[in-house]
DNA sequence: AATGAATGAGCCTTCATTCAT
DNA sequence: GATGAATGAAGGCTCATTCAT
């Protein structure tokens, strides 16, 4: 009976906790089955065992990921009702904050924004329960926004410049500290940005320039 | 004497050329020194010959790609009496546009993005000599747009924001097709898009609150 | 209780069938205990469970063959009394036709050649069981044919020269196709074929040399 | 420097001789480089360097065996002139005695043999350059040997029949030795069976009834 | 009587690196 | 100055087997 004995029947779970981690730290190709199992406690056949093998190990964190964050959701949708400005506050602070969180959550924005810029093949299934309804919500924010009459294409290329940088904020973040030395990406600064990300974009949608102009 | 010789002593610089186009595909770790080296026909064992090892081959490469890159950027300053809206949009076009060019100087600004969003134990000597004055000038430029008095802080987030999303749209290029059938990223779309950001943070630069509102 | 339920306790059976099949496909060693259970529809565990490990399945697999075949053997004895000219073409019909027959009966005999070809640890027991009854069976035969003295020994190898035919027809069938494109191994071919067998064998035992000679 | 050093460059030749033996007495799948490169005293990787992987390290040591086998084949053409009886004879010798030679020459006509009952991939490739010059030859010997008008089909039927033979009283020897106690396949052992053949062969092919009857 | 889960040894292959010329 | 050959560590995966119920 070994001291850190685990319960029979959870190596599955305990597999996906750990591949997420390792997944979303290193990407599909670095990280290593090794790794992953040694991370949960569990033996190398385990991922063969219950997955089959790294990539679908890999499609199930993804599916893992998914399950847990649509749940979790409900705070998103609290705030349905406010003024756009407050709803797209809300959404950048949620997305800036995600990844820089510590233990559980965290790993699932990581791989997510690891899967936007390093694309695997599980990228297709993704975009549509996944990236998509994000989007859309962003997007219809956005659009409410814009009082004016501006094509649905410039709509969507807001919503995306919000997500560049909220993703960029977090993951050029070793330049981003090196070039300003008073960003240390502590809690209050990643809140500081969140509220830049917020004045930058809400400036640019309200004043953005119409169509015919 | 081989059909396919080459100049004497010039396998380093076949060498870096070779690694500097697998290293901004692949990244640092998927690159394999196997592939480089029939890229830049030469032999396997030419990488530590030449260069000690596969990390000090990719330092080098860095290197190699800020000295050409210096000695082209006479373009930049050409248009520094040009009004700051122009210079912000020629800055814009200009990243914008490198990563999606064929052949030699594509590989690195890709390299360099990818430096920055995964970064390695090379990205320190990176910043002074590539990342920061490239920034300074963004930074100036962003000043100079900035009527109001803001604080330094925020004219380098401004400048963060904007980077930021010329690098989303080309590093997240996949998602953001997918989303946006429209964009197929055609060499036209890749001009609507630096039209975008230019405008996007043209508008959001000159309607930034000030710091007291 | 399972939609696909088998009779209790009959899961011995249902894998000393699979079993059969499988060895005889592909072999001690490259027979996985995976498709084994796969085919049998049982527990990966239930090899070990009943049989101990995959060799000990084996060789129940290899009684289990030999036990059936004794049972349906009244078949040969019933030509017991025909010339031994029909006895031998019988003999080598059988000997031929039966492993290329789909389904039940096949695999033992399959198994068989292959236990001969390439054996096991199980032979020994075979040979008593198995392969000698059925040797002195041919071996009675061939001497019937043989009017002039010969040696015990000329008996058998001419027993083992037919033996030896039936088996090549089988086993090489890849090349013989190959090098004879009419033979196509339709089940007229291996009519065609035992006629073969039969006849060149008949030719050579009647007319073989005395020792003397 | 080790007492059991090899000459540089020869790793791929011990690989080759190495392997031959190893495939030929296991078969491919059953054959595991790592014996292969521990016998050849050589890397596991060394393998991968030389042939790419294991299934062109078997098709290589196919083509090296047919090689070496060509060169010596002198010996066959000497009897070229002599009666079709006695070419039967060596041809039927030759095919026997091979096999079970020691060392060097043994593993290529074991491995054929494999071939031929166990193909792999690698057949087709092996019976233009292999098997059928042989068997063109056994065809051409008895064509002269059966005076009367018989199908070109009957004729290589009966080749096919003296190729049965060869290979049974090799392949099937664990079994032969058993029911026939007095064959321990000495040398003389396999020189009698080498007769047996060769006679009964003869007796079925001079004797085989014509096929109007 | 039976089974889902787990294990560790061993498989082939790939890698960056070093050797010896 | 350069290279073909060789190496050992580590990679993902499969296997028969055993565990715990």
């Amino acid at each position: 009976m070994s001291t850190t004995s685990h319960a029979r029947g959870d190596t599955r779970q305990r597999l996906l906790e750990a591949a997420g981690e390792v997944f979303a730290e290193r990407g599909f190709r670095s990280a290593t089955v090794r790794e992953i199992c040694q991370k949960s406690k569990s033996n190398v056949a385990a991922v063969n065992y219950h997955f089959g093998d790294k990539r679908r190990l890999y499609e199930a964190v993804l599916q893992h990921a998914h399950a847990w964050a649509t749940q979790g959701s409900a705070v998103f949708e609290e705030s349905q009702d406010a003024a756009p400005e407050r709803r797209l506050r809300d959404f950048i602070r949620s997305m800036l904050l995600k990844p820089f969180d510590q233990g559980r959550p965290s790993w699932q924005s990581k791989l997510m924004i690891r899967e936007m810029i390093e694309p695997t093949r599980a990228l297709d299934a993704l975009i549509e329960q996944y990236f998509r309804p994000r989007f859309e919500r962003l997007t219809a924010i956005v659009l409410e926004l814009l009082e004016r009459k501006v094509s649905t294409l410039d709509v969507r290329l807001c919503a995306s410049s919000v997500v560049g940088q909220c993703i960029h904020f977090h993951r050029a973040r070793a330049v981003i500290a090196r070039l300003n030395p008073e960003i240390t990406y502590t809690p209050e600064d990643i809140e500081m940005l969140a509220d830049h990300i917020a004045r930058f974009s809400l400036a640019a949608i309200e004043n953005l320039p119409s169509d015919e102009e």
